[in-house]
DNA sequence: GGTAGATAGTTGCAACTGATACTATCTCGC
DNA sequence: GCGAGATAGTATCAGTTGCAACTATCTACC
């Protein structure tokens, strides 16, 4: 009716913003991140970089910064200062590596420990709020795309590492 | 068989990070969006923002701003600015609403209509690329679950907006 | 064993984002 | 038609992010 006005092309006759995925996941990201992190800083003064840090420690233990930036996927200046300031409050204790003296080894403090313990419980039940309703296969699946889009979006942006 | 070093408590067992859906969605969609992002400036110098309003002004032709911060869910001031930055490259119009003086119109240019025809073409392509292998079915279904996601992080947030 | 290149981590810088405050205009009630 | 509150949009500021450059250390080869 209005077409008049606004001749589309035909290529474009399939781009709804809506429907495009790459906005739906965006939007969809950034609600439950901005979710996530509003809780853990105003329950705990952590960003979601340094919660992140404190979830890999407790779960592989003691490593160093770049085996962080690996197993996080996150820029190493991102996991510098996430690091720095969680040592700041104590929460983890960084040790020289005598193997390797530009690394350091991170690992969680004690206190770092229990902040883990009260924390954990609090993010498991905010997924459980997000994923309430639906089912559990319906959620595995999601997770298995995600990771799939992820593996597709670092192959086309020409991710170097395997073979050449 | 490490666990003797660092024990963990009951609560915990359930999180892992890998496994852990916001930090799943949070990494894929930092990917894709990087990919996006860095075709879009690279090609033709537009912001994820700015593209999101061109896509919506091409779709639902003239609107104000607020209309495009209600469609988008952008914050008013990102769309302030993409639009003032789009506006400079003649990309988009504004003209004064009569009906009111605190309000302008936007509207795509010719120009702008003409880019956006030689975008989109790119933008699904990208989709496809990212989705390629998957059935119809499953992308379907992750829409879905994007959108439910970004509902329940709504509600959780304590979105307020309709009743009371 | 000394020099070239790779790697760990930090610092500096520029861009983006979002909250807050502000101006201008509108609406409603008196 | 005037003042209080709501709304459209902009400007300002602080915080975050990622890239690039840098330092320090390690590895490998001559």
């Amino acid at each position: 009716m209005t077409a008049q006005s606004r001749p589309e092309p035909a290529d474009t006759a399939g781009l709804q913003l809506d429907a495009y995925l790459p906005y739906r996941l965006s939007v969809a990201s950034n609600a439950v991140s901005r979710l996530i992190a509003r809780a853990y800083e105003d329950r705990f003064g952590l960003t979601i970089p340094q919660w992140r840090l404190i979830c890999v420690l407790a779960e592989d233990g003691p490593i160093n910064q770049s085996a962080l930036v690996s197993r996080t996927g996150m820029d190493k200046v991102t996991v510098s200062r996430a690091a720095q300031g969680l040592a700041k409050r104590h929460l983890l204790e960084r040790s020289q590596n005598d193997l390797d003296g530009r690394s350091h080894v991170v690992a969680l403090s004690p206190e770092g420990v229990r902040l883990y313990a009260e924390i954990a419980p609090l993010a498991l039940a905010y997924e459980a709020a997000l994923i309430a309703g639906l089912d559990p296969s319906e959620v595995a699946l999601l997770k298995r795309l995600l990771m799939r889009l992820q593996g597709a979006a670092g192959v086309l942006a020409g991710e170097r590492g395997e073979g050449a």
